[in-house]
Formats: structure tokens, C-alpha cells, sequence
DNA sequence: TCGGATCTATGATCCAGGTCATACCCTCCA
DNA sequence: TGGAGGGTATGACCTGGATCATAGATCCGA
């Protein structure tokens, strides 16, 4: 099993290139440059230009933007198959949030420009594109709305988003939970022992599984 | 001066036009339906499906989420040759906020179907349709960041961004102010007359001058 | 296997800003 | 022309959650 075979069947997963020819993947795969990460690395900084498109290949990659001293603001937790920050390539512009490397984690960097031919070649490609565009664009609008709401809900909201990606058990601790609402660890700890006391989650060391996820949606109507 | 006359002389002007040709922009023009709208009025609901590009001719379009009893959360104010909501035109979803005029307005509706063939025809076109949801989804992230700051700031951050749009006078009220931050209107007035105290602005009924935006943006250091 | 670092936990305190109540003023229009 | 509704203003009060302090538990590297 060759490195590049191996390079060529994660491409094929990816939702992104679905709609790529073999060929064309196969083109892909001759550009994409693997990278690794340990965790608490930067893959790149907020404001840098931008000459690539993103792909986790392995373990998990967290989009922030670090706020006044050391306080950090995570937007989007993203696990292997998932693509980042491509609306640089669409606007030409600059990284609009860091990444950083979360857990130990491989990376698939593509050049800006083979992504644009790529998208010229295929309407449907491009098409694709737009949509996880979109999604984005309705995930973040989706979040500003929930801001105001109080800290139970949001971190009620965060773990239900975190269950699509991981499964039952979330791998994260609580300090990156609370980045990720906006609120503190030990507001996050309090919160996450009620909803244990209550019987609706299990917890451990850096681990958080849902046992009764109807009863975090109970927590919205 | 024909009614058809003066709507390409307007479609001229809007950004996301520059790049269609005169021809092309007469059949845009022959396909662009005008609507008036009276003050709070809506123009369409957040969740609906929808098969048009909207933009602003006349006076003032507020993007909105309608939030828990009567609250609700402003995310974007449109003026005159601005576009608005074109995400679902690009991901084919359905919209993502209400929209209502804030004053009396009229719009241009434009079919899904006739700015699809423009993007079409024009790569130029296509790609400034990009900048402008890219741009977008930048501002969006932008405030997301700034949620947790004290109200004074988010509050002096939307005055110098309403600044872009209206120059130095500001014609909205403390009550649309207090929806854009995300606050009350209690606050607000007390914030504004803070600033006004202060010297850096001045407020009449319904109005807000910037006198001195340089003390504003010095908040921030 | 030890020691430091990281994660979890819990109590005490404090305050920005939300909520409620009241009042005045301006504008519009019946 | 007067009355109703909307915009502005101000005080009193209350609370969610941030902040600070302390400590046990677990993990990991040397």
C-alpha cells in the first residue's frame, strides 16, 4: 500500500471532490502535500495571506481566534475529512481565523491554484464548494444567534453539534468546550456536573459522553 | 425619463454588476421586479424558500433573526446598491434571516434562475458574487469575536461600521442601535449618552452624529 | 517512580448589564 | 388641537456568570 495509493482513496472520501473524476483526483493527489502537527501547534495564523486549501486527514483541528490575553474564541472543531478555510481561495483574501492542531494531526495542504482549475474544469465541483461555503456561512449566522442565550443552552447546543461529529462520546475537555461557547472552564465544569447529577451525560478526564441527548433538546422548547 | 431607463442607470452603479455587460444588463433590467415597502414592513421570513437576489433601491433594509418574545437580533444593515441574501441563490437553501424595511424602501427582486445564467456567461461576475459572500462571511465571523466585549465597545464598534455606510450622521434609533449589538435599549442610552457627555457625539431624535470617531476607535487600544 | 503539568472540582465574592418603573418630549394625525 | 404612540431619559434593584482562591485527581515525561 503505497503512500501515494493511500493519499488517493482518503481523497476519494472526501466530500469536496465527490464529484471529481478519478483522473483529475489522481492529478489532485500528485499536488497535495501531507503535513503533520502536534498538538497545540499552529497550522497558520489569522490576518496571513493565503495560497492553500486545507483538509484534516487525521485527529482534530480547531479554527480560533485569540482574543485579549490568552482568551480564545473557537469557531469550528474539525475532524478528518473536513476542509478549512477555503473562502480565502474564493475572495482572494487572508486567513480569516487561526488553525491549530488540536490533537496530534495530519494535514492535506492544496495549492490555491490547482483548487481553481479543479473548480474550472468541473460546474459541479464548484457547485459543491458553494455549499460547504453556504453551510459555513449559515453555521456561523446560526451561532451569532445563540449568543445571548444563557450559558446552559449554549453548551447544551455545543455538545448536541459535537454528537454529529463524534458519536456519543465527545473527545474534549472542558476548557475547549468553553472556548468554543464562550464562557469560562469553571462555568462549563458546573455546568457539565448538573447535567451529570441529572443523569443526562457521563464524564471523564478529557471525555464527555451523552447519554440522554433528548434531554439536552428538552432544554430549548 | 422611462421607468426602465432609470433602473439600468441604477443597475449600473451596484457593485455586483460592475462586471456585466451594458447588453446583458438591459435583459437583467427586463427581468427585475420593483416592490415597495412601507416602514417595518417584511420582506421575506427567515426558514422560506427562495427563488430570488434581492436588492436595495431605495432607503433601508434590516437583516434579522427574530430571537425569544419580541427580541430580536439585527445582523446586517442594507443600504442602496446593496445586494442581500444571495446565499441561498448560491447553496439553493432557504433564507437564512428575515428581512424588513426599516424605513419606507423600495427593492429589486431578481429570479434565482436570471442571475444564475449572468454568473453563467460572466467568470468576472461569478467571482465578484464570491467577494461579496465572502466579505460577508467575514463580517459575520468578525462579530461573532467581539460578542464578549463590554456593551460600551460593541456599541462604538457599530457606530464607526454604520459610519461606513451613512457618513457622519447616523439615522437610526437607540432602539435599532440596542438590536445590532445585541443589548437594550436601556443601555444603549445610557452608553450613548455616555459618549455624548464625553463630546465625541451628538444625538437628536432618531439620529446620532459622530463628532469625534477617532476617540471611538481609540476604545479598542 | 517521582514531580510537574494538566484537568476537574467547589466555594466566595463581585459587578456589568438586564429588568422594572416612571416620566418627559416630540411627532403625527384624527 | 389634543391625545396616543414612539423615542429618550434616569433611578432602583437583581442576577448570571466572571473572577479569584484552593485543592484533589490523573497523566506524562525524565
Amino acid at each position: 500500500m503505497s503512500r501515494r495509493h493511500d493519499l488517493e482513496l482518503f481523497l476519494k472520501g472526501v466530500d469536496l471532490f465527490r464529484n471529481v473524476s478519478a483522473k483529475d483526483r489522481q492529478w489532485l493527489a500528485s499536488y497535495a502535500r501531507e503535513k503533520s502537527f502536534t498538538k497545540g501547534e499552529t497550522i497558520f495564523l489569522e490576518g496571513r495571506p493565503s495560497d492553500s486549501v486545507w483538509l484534516v486527514k487525521e485527529g482534530r483541528v480547531h479554527l480560533l481566534h485569540y482574543l485579549s490575553e490568552g482568551r480564545a474564541q473557537t469557531t469550528c472543531v474539525m475532524t478528518p475529512g473536513e476542509s478549512f478555510c477555503c473562502l480565502p481561495t474564493l475572495d482572494r483574501g487572508d486567513y480569516p481565523a487561526t488553525a491549530v492542531a488540536a490533537t496530534r494531526a495530519s494535514v492535506l495542504q492544496i495549492p490555491t491554484r490547482i483548487f481553481h482549475e479543479l473548480m474550472g474544469k468541473s460546474p459541479a465541483m464548484l457547485q459543491d464548494t458553494l455549499c460547504v461555503f453556504g453551510s459555513r456561512l449559515r453555521q456561523v449566522e446560526a451561532k451569532g444567534c445563540m449568543v445571548h442565550d444563557p450559558v446552559e443552552r449554549r453548551v447544551a447546543q455545543a455538545l448536541l453539534t459535537l454528537q454529529k461529529k463524534f458519536g456519543q462520546t465527545i473527545p474534549l475537555t472542558r476548557q475547549e468546550v468553553a472556548d468554543l461557547v464562550g464562557t469560562t472552564v469553571e462555568t462549563v465544569i458546573r455546568t457539565i456536573s448538573r447535567f451529570q447529577k441529572e443523569g443526562w451525560i457521563r464524564s471523564t478526564r478529557g471525555k464527555i459522553q451523552l447519554l440522554k441527548p433528548d434531554a439536552l433538546i428538552q432544554l430549548f422548547s
